[in-house]
DNA sequence: AACGTTACTGACTACCCAGTCATTTGGTTG
DNA sequence: CAACCAAATGACTGGGTAGTCAGTAACGTT
């Protein structure tokens, strides 16, 4: 079970190239371990052994491949949020008009929780704190985040110009999405409510259009 | 200067009613010290002997006042967040209007921060985490943030009925404005938009608005 | 002033864990 | 098959800290 990601060594290839694939796997095995108990347990509450013991190896293995409890943690991370971002990056694209576009900004993530909910619940816990304790790890992964709420800055500040939604500072409202995005993420984590996510999604988005709408609402 | 909340026993007093209230003063001295501490390392950062040392005291006296480290993190947290629902309750029955008593949930805890910026950094990073960790630490805690929510639902279950609102699930849109408030205060905690609290509020109560409005915008 | 009582102190203990490294394992090569 | 070597192992170490407790100080009482 635990050795799902490993590649077996072909017996007919000779060196380098096995070798290198062999470390590659284990390497995504042990990352993969990581996501699993550092969802569980939080990075404090978390030994290497028990990551060890989750990717069924020992302790001295795990630092073959990487240099400190805190690199695993990062690079655990940063593997599935550089997936993220790509792929809403490129449903944004994709989208046509401004609606659909943050459609596309919320259901990918929403899909993405549904795939990955230890990356997910890692990130949306413990890392924001570290983040918020002004702690300098993870450069690259808060990087992704901002440019993820840039882009839908970005979208908003097109629709704007167009007159197709209310004028507004984009940032603001792109904070106003991620804000509601997180919500839902973490509600569907706690599985707290028991609303369907699809249903809860449908009343988030329902609420940022009316927000946005050209035409105000009588009082 | 650590010694702020300390009474000084009056020389007339004997005995009971003075010593107990010094040891009051001992204990909210800790508290406030250990609120400081907590919010600037953080719960795993943070040694006993640092609250000690900000509450200009030996670390053996911690312990007269106090069982454990954790223990001092929950009662830290708890005497304020008791303070702030209690006053969010308070003015929320005051309002007259929905919009008002939505206005009054938000202005509580924006006004709140400002006074008390440690607790809320505590609070709004650290402790949900270790609630979503499932760790069964704060139950009380967990409730109070509950019963503001509840409160607010309930006050939308009220507008809806009424008509006043678009009918909705008032657990949802509570949901809703929860997220934003506390994208709000994470925001006013990390500076790290330069928009003024107060315009950042009133965006946000805009939004709500809007979101909750009878009337339909036109796409 | 001598005593008794309570509050305070900080060196100490007992434990925990990230990271190391001498040793073992198992596959490859000549 | 024997020699070799990279990969894996897990007992160990060094640093660190929550909580304790024997000793000290402060203060009120007689």
């Amino acid at each position: 079970m635990q050795y799902d990601d490993l590649v077996v060594t072909s017996p007919g290839i000779k060196g380098r190239a096995s070798r290198a694939d062999a470390a590659k796997s284990r390497r995504q095995a042990i990352l993969k371990a990581a996501r699993t108990v550092f969802a569980r347990q939080g990075y404090a509450n978390t030994l290497i052994d028990d990551v060890a013991a989750a990717a069924g190896i020992a302790k001295g293995t795990v630092y073959l491949y990487f240099a400190s409890k805190e690199q695993i943690y990062l690079e655990a991370l940063l593997e599935r949020a550089r997936e993220v971002e790509a792929r809403s990056r490129a449903r944004i694209l994709e989208a046509a008009t401004w609606q659909e576009k943050i459609r596309a900004y919320m259901e990918t993530r929403v899909e993405y929780l549904n795939a990955h909910q230890d990356f997910f619940r890692i990130y949306a816990t413990e890392f924001r704190n570290m983040c918020m304790q002004g702690k300098a790890i993870g450069a690259e992964l808060q990087d992704l985040v901002r440019q993820g709420e840039q882009q839908v800055a970005q979208v908003l500040a097109v629709a704007a110009a167009k007159g197709e939604i209310r004028p507004l500072d984009p940032d603001l409202g792109a904070a106003m999405i991620s804000d509601l995005m997180r919500g839902l993420v973490d509600r569907t984590l706690l599985a707290f409510r028991r609303t369907p996510v699809a249903e809860d999604l449908e009343f988030t988005l329902d609420c940022v259009y009316r927000a946005l709408a050209k035409e105000a609402n009588p009082a």
